[in-house]
DNA sequence: AGCACGCCGACT
DNA sequence: GTCGGCGTGCTC
């Protein structure tokens, strides 16, 4: 009411003082913040910020005795509390998380039992999470003068130091230590000691270096389109014009020109004023790929994990002032704010790297039907190989399935050739890792000048040390993993927990010397093409060799420029690369994804070898695939050698539906980890009993407790408890929150919950 | 998750 | 007699 409307209000003196009238007309705020606690926090809203505290507005609160940044989720005049303290900040003026990215959050926490102030947390750049937008960095280097004679003082006394300065003598450069650390798996300890010494240099830099990549590319006209192409996208646009959400599952093979699809789908959303997410695999996330894109469209963004914090902050800012509607990038691209949204893609859909592996553990594919479900936007899944979710999915009609089964080219598809390896012979006529067909292939392809891509999905030489006297293997002190051999560093590593040792002379276990060393890995693969076949050029790309984005994108320019005849590799070659001159895949061993304690082995063994082969015979020169395994017979990989991706997906399907495994029905797995096996053994069972009795009469499956599959991590030992839940959205609903309720009551340790694991290890 | 408070072993 | 170990509990 205001004073001059009021007869009995005298006119206010000069000191009068305001009497406080209580008058309980205040404003509080529901604030989320990155607790992994499942509610929000109530603060007051001082008045003169009253107007402008809405949802979705960044606000600094007093949390304990610190200061957190938190993201307003509502506001209300009522409090229920009796004690409120209030917002110490309103960082923004206009809400930063718009009613949409705030909705998706709050289904994300829903969907992955975490607080709704971490799924947030997930969405917004690093430098919007904190009061002051910049930030320092501490860029490592050597120190000059500093090089092997250092290197090798530290080499037996201090491991961690050692692995710092020759990671940072290899980069040959600076880097991030923060990037170093994670690399390393180290806290940043050995590398202050190493300062001291005076052997490196850190210093703190502000964040804002580093330029945006806007590499300009030549545009390019669109091509015409294949009559299959034409039809998917047909079916597409018209969802896309009227506005309405739709998900399709675009199942296409290596070659149909899924691209091609995309791109003519986002063009036509960009006509219609509506903007764009592309996600794919990190890995695929190449400068070809994004090329493609860029080659386009004008102002394309990109958003990788290797990427800045100020530069992922100029990338933000950037899209939500609308100067860029396309974004490409990887997982977390599918939270960009792009206002409007026609379209989102998933290309690749059935990449494990699209669920997280920390909280919130989202899986960006189904967060990305959500979120065009939220936007009124279509959203395409695509791959040549689906998960089984999505392929299902399609068959039951909640994705319209859209398919392309040929290729552009009119090629037809590479032959694929099997060759059981323990047919093979061995000794002084045979070789130990390339079968006689490989090796004849091979020879030919180098003979042709044509290129050749070896895949082997392992890193080191030696995959495992062997006694031939007590039979053992050397294994991890701190993990339940085989330690591995890596010739280059001469170390074993443990591929685990990061951790190096020097080649024991002697088995450790009954002091025989000379240990074996069995199985290879990729770098073994690259040194044995070398003698195999003097005078190749061989490239390797493994996470050893490409610890720098540059390195990663130099070998791949070499070879695009055929510079190098063979390129070998980890997971790291197994997709997005397209070389017209590549005409031989070999996948030197098929049996290492298969064997996994998994229910998913064969479906990723399925997917990886038609991926792999998917890189031989992309232009006009025909290509071949060699598959070596010593299990010819195993249903997933004869369907891929026959390029029947339907029969696997028939039979497999079969096997899930009589296990209750997805896709009928849902997973949640629970992992207790705690560095006494006692601890995590009795919270495993008391959680997992409590459990049981809360959702007694449901249908629920639960089993475990039990050592997870690598029982033991960094010390920590591992169990864990699965549950198989039908597709019924109250048992699922109940499930999750006798799941919320149990973890919160249980002290000793955190139990982490994984919605929808993508591995069970 | 931090970060407190709060009870039991090896040091001045 | 303290310093400090990490077990439990709270943060509007």
């Amino acid at each position: 009411m205001s004073r001059a409307s009021n007869p009995n209000a005298r006119a206010p003196m000069l000191f009068d003082i305001e009497p406080v009238r209580a008058p309980r007309a205040e404003l509080y705020a529901q604030v989320a913040l990155n607790r992994p606690v499942a509610v929000e926090f109530t603060y007051s809203v001082p008045s003169d910020l009253a107007p402008r505290v809405v949802p979705g507005v960044r606000v600094a609160v007093p949390f304990g005795r610190m200061r957190e940044v938190g993201v307003v989720t509502s506001t209300s005049t009522r409090c229920e509390l009796d004690q409120v303290r209030p917002l110490a900040a309103l960082l923004d003026d206009e809400p930063l998380v718009g009613s949409e990215l705030l909705e998706l959050t709050r289904w994300i926490a829903e969907r992955y039992a975490c607080a709704w102030g971490e799924a947030l947390h997930a969405v917004l750049p690093a430098a919007l999470k904190r009061e002051t937008e910049s930030a320092k960095v501490i860029v490592a280097s050597v120190a000059s003068g500093v090089g092997q004679r250092e290197l090798a003082e530290i080499e037996s006394s201090q491991p961690k130091q050692y692995r710092v300065l020759r990671t940072l003598l290899e980069l040959d450069g600076a880097i991030e230590l923060r990037e170093l650390c994670r690399q390393l798996n180290l806290s940043d300890s050995a590398a202050r000691s190493l300062q001291r010494r005076g052997w490196i240099r850190l210093e703190r830099v502000e964040a804002g270096a580093g330029e945006l990549e806007t590499s300009r590319v030549e545009r390019s006209r669109p091509e015409r389109l294949h009559e299959m192409q034409r039809e998917a996208l047909a079916v597409m646009q018209a969802a896309l014009e009227r506005k309405q959400h739709r998900a399709f599952l675009l199942q296409g093979v290596t070659g149909s020109g899924k691209t091609e699809v995309y791109l003519a789908l986002i063009e036509r959303a960009l006509q219609l004023g509506r903007g764009a997410i592309v996600l794919v695999p990190e890995i695929a996330l190449t400068p070809q790929t994004v090329g493609w894109f860029r080659s386009r469209f004008e102002n394309v963004a990109v958003l990788h994990s290797r990427m800045t914090d100020a530069q992922r902050f100029r990338m933000w800012k950037r899209l939500q002032r609308g100067e860029a509607r396309v974004v490409v990038g990887a997982r977390s691209a599918i939270f960009a704010p792009i206002a409007d949204l026609g379209v989102i893609v998933v290309d690749e859909e059935h990449e494990p790297s699209f669920k997280q592996g920390s909280t919130p553990r989202y899986h960006a594919r189904d967060v990305a039907v959500e979120r065009a479900r939220g936007a009124h936007a279509i959203c395409v899944l695509g791959s040549a190989t689906p998960s089984l979710e999505s392929w299902q999915a399609a068959r039951e009609g909640r994705l319209t399935r859209l398919s392309m089964p040929v290729r552009i080219s009119g090629h037809g598809f590479p032959p694929i050739e099997v060759v059981d390896v323990r047919s093979e012979p061995i000794g002084p006529t045979g070789h130990k890792l390339f079968s006689r067909r490989l090796l004849v292939l091979l020879g030919e392809t180098l003979a042709r000048r044509e290129q050749a891509i070896l895949f082997q999905n392992r890193r080191g030489f030696a995959p495992v040390l062997w006694c031939s006297g007590c039979k053992e293997t050397l294994r991890c002190a701190r993990c339940d993993v085989a330690l591995a051999w890596h010739q280059r560093i001469q170390r074993v590593v443990c591929h685990s927990c990061c951790e190096e040792l020097p080649a024991p002379k002697a088995c450790p276990t009954c002091t025989k010397p000379g240990l074996r060393y069995v199985g290879a890995g990729s770098e073994r693969i690259e040194l044995e093409i070398a003698r195999v076949a003097p005078g190749a050029r061989v490239r390797r790309m493994d996470s050893d060799t490409m610890k720098r984005r540059e390195d990663y994108e130099a070998t791949l320019a070499a070879f695009g420029a055929g510079e190098v005849d063979v390129l070998v590799g980890t997971q790291m070659i197994a997709k997005g690369l397209d070389f017209p001159r590549v005409t031989l895949v070999g996948i030197v061993s098929a049996d290492g994804a298969l064997h996994l304690p998994d229910f998913r082995a064969a479906e990723r063994t399925h997917q990886l070898i038609s991926q792999v082969a998917g890189r031989a015979g992309r232009g006009e020169l025909p290509g071949r695939i060699v598959v070596q395994t010593m299990s010819p017979e195993h249903p997933a990989i004869r369907a891929a050698a026959a390029h029947d991706f339907e029969r696997f997906a028939e039979q497999e399907c079969e096997l899930r539906a009589e296990l209750g495994y997805p896709p009928f029905g849902r997973l949640v797995r629970v992992l207790f980890e705690d560095a006494s096996e006692r601890a995590a053994v009795d919270t495993a069972r008391e959680f997992t009993e409590a459990l049981r009795e809360r959702l007694a009469g449901r249908p629920v499956v639960t089993l475990g407790p039990a050592p997870a599959p690598i029982a033991l991590v960094r010390e920590r030992h591992r169990q864990h408890t699965l549950l198989k839940l039908p597709h019924d959205a109250s048992t699922i609903q109940a499930t999750l929150a006798a799941l919320r309720e149990t973890a919160e009551a249980t002290t000793r340790l955190r139990p982490v919950i994984d919605v929808d694991p993508s591995s069970l290890l």
